[in-house]
RNA sequence: GCGCCCGUAGCUCAGCCCGGAUUAGAGCGGCAGGGUCCUAACCUGUAGGUCGUAGGUUCAAAUCCUAUCGGGCGCACCA
């Protein structure tokens, strides 16, 4: 609809097509129109009131596609001939499916993406959820719009805490504990040695003693690794998270005294205080650590390391690090390290940041103190609710029940962290996740499975339709569904899933005042409603695919 | 001290990139309603805001600029 706009606006005025798409807006009001052009930049190229030009330009347009185009102030407003729109709308939801919303604007591009990447030993705690949920949504967006994507969990498998874990588990570990509930076990541990500043010089010794292949260290950390990455492949299965490639900061261990050499040979490292570093005041970043005194690397050195070998592994047109915001000088850092490098491609680098979850006081969850919330924990409280809601109305199999409350209990996590902007910081509570009502995934998921309830029970064949007079709600929730593309697109480009959940919100609203308001099964407009449900549950059915949220028919 | 992010209804947040239509939007919570009817995890109505504060730019500011206050996060051997 937008495009036969762009097209009309084009022919009589300068601006250039993509201009002319950009300013176009919804009025605030429908009765206003369906869509407006503000004359105001006009106003500035002809040096002419935007009024007179709005009235100037709604004479000179003449389409059969709208109702009618009036000027208003200086707005010009256009009314969608309501049969056009709901025709060309339907019938190419009806054609695309599962493909509306996507596009080929990616085609031939490649984007890589570093999501997720929990530390080994660790818990996969509400820290991690952020980058995961949100880095899974962008990368189903990116593949949507034609690019191909290669998602990397890069694990946190490396560094001075794995020494020190060493340490404490010689002195307080057990063998069998650790088979049984790695993680938990390991963790239990990094708190005591975190407690005790005594055991810190130690762990950084047997760090170094790892980095230098010392065999017990080495043994060990495998042994960590292994059971680590197992138990975080179990909970991405729950999760529905898939990853191309499972990496790590203790892959590149050798690759980066050639960095270091190469940094050397480039005349960009400086000792200071015994350690190597890169220093960067004059750009107002301060300095980069590349070596540490005592000889060991940190993390700059690996991720360097791995942004050079990642793009002459995929050549990337695009390289995303979905890592929180209390790293972004990190970014910027080793950013500018590799354009000092000489490597242009490290302007495509990106740094997509999000906002911290922050305890109840309004502080950052520290995994050193073991304040933090297991992801499995959140996951069994959600599902338990929604197993209540379930049983008030249905009976199910044990197996049956329990499978579709995870689902929701998925979709109520993943909304509610999707749907607020990714930069802002968010208080945790664990009540808004199990929250199932007004703004929530399971309130999306339940329209969808109303929306499929209704094509179920009707027995009619579909027929062929003449349409007459479309309703006002009908037409709004027509117009909410055109608008899918560019809504992916904004999402795209700014790189913020909260768009495509706001939509999907404000399309089961739309859908929930239609199905309290008009009949679909028995009325006279049964086939072109029909269309109009199944129409409104393919979208809303796209967009939560493109949240990582699945639905379900029942619920 | 310096840098980055945030401050919008009692609470949780959209809207800010790219300034515009004398009514700034949701959800939760409050109050009042809706069941012989396609799933009430729903819908309808109502109360609630000097968009942190002060300046500036503009015909027009929640949106841009400056200052200021409040909160968060960073600022060399952690990641």
């Amino acid at each position: 609809m937008k495009e036969l706009i762009v097209n009309q606006l084009s022919k009589i005025t300068s601006i250039s097509k993509s201009e002319i798409e950009r300013l176009i807006e919804v009025p605030p009001n429908p009765e206003l129109g369906d869509y407006a052009f503000p004359c105001f930049s006009l106003a500035k190229i002809l040096k002419k009131n935007p009024v007179e030009i709005a009235k100037d330009i709604s004479k000179k347009i003449v389409s059969d596609k709208f109702e009618k185009i009036e000027a208003k102030g200086p707005y010009l407003n256009f009314f969608v001939n309501r049969n056009f729109l709901a025709l060309e709308t339907l019938s190419k939801i009806k054609k695309e499916k599962n493909k509306y919303g996507s596009s080929k604007t990616g085609k031939g591009k490649k984007i890589v993406i570093e999501m997720s990447s929990p530390n080994i030993a660790k818990p996969f705690g509400i820290g991690h959820l952020r980058s995961t949920i949100i880095g899974n949504s962008i990368a189903n967006i990116s593949s949507s719009l034609g690019f191909k994507v290669i998602k990397i969990n890069y694990l946190g498998d490396w560094g001075t805490p794995f020494g020190k874990i060493m340490v404490g588990y010689k002195r307080f570990g057990n063998y069998n504990k650790l088979r049984k509930d790695s993680i938990k076990h390991l963790y239990e541990i990094y708190v005591k040695v975190s407690k005790d500043k005594s055991m810190e010089e130690e762990g950084r010794q047997w760090f170094k003693k790892l980095e230098e292949g010392d065999k017990e260290a080495v043994h060990l950390w495998k042994q960590f690794r292994e059971l680590s990455v197992k138990e975080f492949k179990k909970l991405y299965k729950i999760l529905n998270i898939n990853f191309d490639v499972y990496s790590g900061e203790s892959e590149y261990k050798n690759k980066m005294s050639a960095t270091i050499e190469e940094l050397k040979e480039k005349n960009l490292l400086k000792e200071s205080e015994g350690a190597l570093v890169v220093n960067l005041e004059e750009y107002g970043l301060g300095v980069c650590l590349i070596k540490k005194s005592d000889g060991a690397t940190l993390y700059a050195t690996r991720d360097i390391s791995a942004a050079i070998d990642r793009y002459k592994r995929y050549k990337f047109d695009k390289l995303i690090y979905e890592v929180g915001q209390e790293q972004k000088l990190h970014f910027k850092q080793f950013f500018k390290v590799l354009e000092l490098m000489g490597y242009g491609w490290g302007k495509n680098c990106i740094h997509v940041d999000h906002g911290l979850y922050l305890d109840k006081d309004g502080k950052k969850f520290a995994t050193r103190h073991g304040k933090t919330i297991f992801m499995e924990d959140i996951i069994n409280e959600t599902k338990e609710l929604a197993k209540k809601e379930i049983q008030k109305r249905e009976k199910l199999s044990a197996k049956e029940l329990d499978s579709r409350a995870l689902k929701i209990a998925l979709a109520a996590i993943f909304y509610g962290d999707l749907k607020n902007h990714r930069s802002s910081d968010m208080i945790f509570d664990i009540d808004r996740f199990v929250a199932f009502e007004g703004n929530t995934g399971p309130y999306i998921l339940y329209t969808y499975a109303r929306a499929k309830s209704i094509l179920r029970k009707a027995k009619n064949q579909p027929k062929k339709y003449t349409l007459s007079n479309i309703e006002d709600k009908e037409k709004s929730l027509i117009l909410k569904l055109e608008s899918f593309q560019a809504v992916v697109q904004q999402a795209y480009e700014s790189l913020s899933p909260n768009i495509i959940a706001n939509y999907s919100y404000t399309l089961a609203q739309l859908f929930n005042e239609f199905y309290h308001s008009l009949p679909v099964i028995g009325s006279d407009q049964e086939s072109f409603r029909l269309d109009l449900v199944d129409a409104t549950s393919q979208v809303l059915k796209n967009s939560l695919a493109l949240l990582g949220i699945e639905t379900i028919e029942k619920m």
